[in-house]
DNA sequence: GTCGCGATAGACTGATCGGTATAGACGGAT
DNA sequence: ATCCGTCTATACCGATCAGTCTATCGCGAC
């Protein structure tokens, strides 16, 4: 490993743990299984991470940013009204197999207030996706974009976890009609 | 202990386990600190319960029974709006000290598919929610009560989710007017 | 009075948990 | 040539996990 190279062991290392962790839960998945899983020694997963809190601290944080980079290009690649777009990203995501809720409503299930670095991330995550849902909103000229964004994520998360609970990716169309009538109610025509 | 009676330490198990499970988790809390904070032997619990699953279960299906009765009542007591009463009730339960978010919800989220029977009971309690907000819409001469009720529980999910984790009850009042705003675009005027 | 049911205490299993200790191997930079 | 950062294997720690076993006790029903 060169000098100033970033370890490849460190990214191998979490994206074991991301599928891991997501799919089974944090207190679901060990150490030792996300080393061996990895191929990686135990040694080095706690050369990189000073403690599983760290790795699962690393792991919100990376899946944060790509997470809303994903939701903002896939929200920008359609036409019509970018606020209801976001609601058509969603219904893609929960056709997904691997598909199993929001990663962020799921660790803060999971571990509340027994990871407080974790319930932060968990919180910020949901803060700038109201301030995305905010800024799309202002683009589309509401006068009340932060309320507006307010009330539709509610709508955002209460379909992620619907659709997780129930296994029906058709949710996001409920989720998208009620947005359609939010946002009317806020003055403004849905125009697709 | 008589011999038709019903145990009374099946019912202070069930207490215990239900104050930690839903504070803690069900991973987070083992049988042997269940039984002790009950009062209980170990072997009692696996009287009662044939494992720490079919404990989780016998939770799950109580506390689905409670807390339905719970919103029943508390919407019952209400003047106005029997659908938007709802939201005010879930606002009074947010600023309860021990909120903690859904326990199906984060259920759902720690042990998603690794508890087949939990998540059948999770997705039953949604299923009995939705019908419940049916049934209201119903009363109050909606012409698609189970569309609008499909969509109001995306906003109760979303409420609750998001009080938890933001930690700000007023979430409710945001719930209660897109609520307001989604009844209005099935043709009923709010009327409180 | 005795039978059976609910419950008791406490020791025990094998597995897994998060985390540590030790000591060495490899390769690039100086 | 040597040093350092990365990574390796392996063994180990005490704690906790879910679950079992044994042996006994209190008490109401009959």
């Amino acid at each position: 490993m060169a000098r100033g190279e970033k370890a490849d062991s460190r990214r191998r290392i979490l994206d074991t743990a991301a599928e891991l962790f997501y799919r089974e839960g944090v207190r679901g998945v060990g150490v030792d299984r996300i080393a061996a899983e990895s191929g990686v020694a135990k040694m080095t997963l706690y050369y990189q991470f000073r403690s599983k809190d760290e790795l699962v601290a690393a792991w919100l944080r990376r899946r944060d940013e790509e997470w809303m980079s994903w939701l903002e290009s896939a929200v920008e690649r359609r036409d019509g009204s970018r606020l209801l777009a976001v609601f058509d990203a969603l219904g893609e995501w929960f056709e997904t197999p691997s598909f199993r809720g929001c990663t962020f409503i799921n660790a803060h299930a999971e571990l509340g207030s027994s990871h407080p670095a974790a319930a932060e991330i968990v919180a910020s995550h949901k803060r700038s996706l109201a301030e995305y849902l905010a800024n799309l909103a202002r683009r589309e000229g509401v006068a009340e974009p932060d309320a507006l964004a307010r009330e539709l994520l509610l709508l955002v998360d209460g379909a992620i976890v619907t659709a997780s609970i129930q296994g029906d990716s058709r949710i996001a169309d409920d989720a998208r009609q009620a947005a359609a009538k939010v946002i009317a109610g806020y003055g403004l025509a849905a125009q697709a």
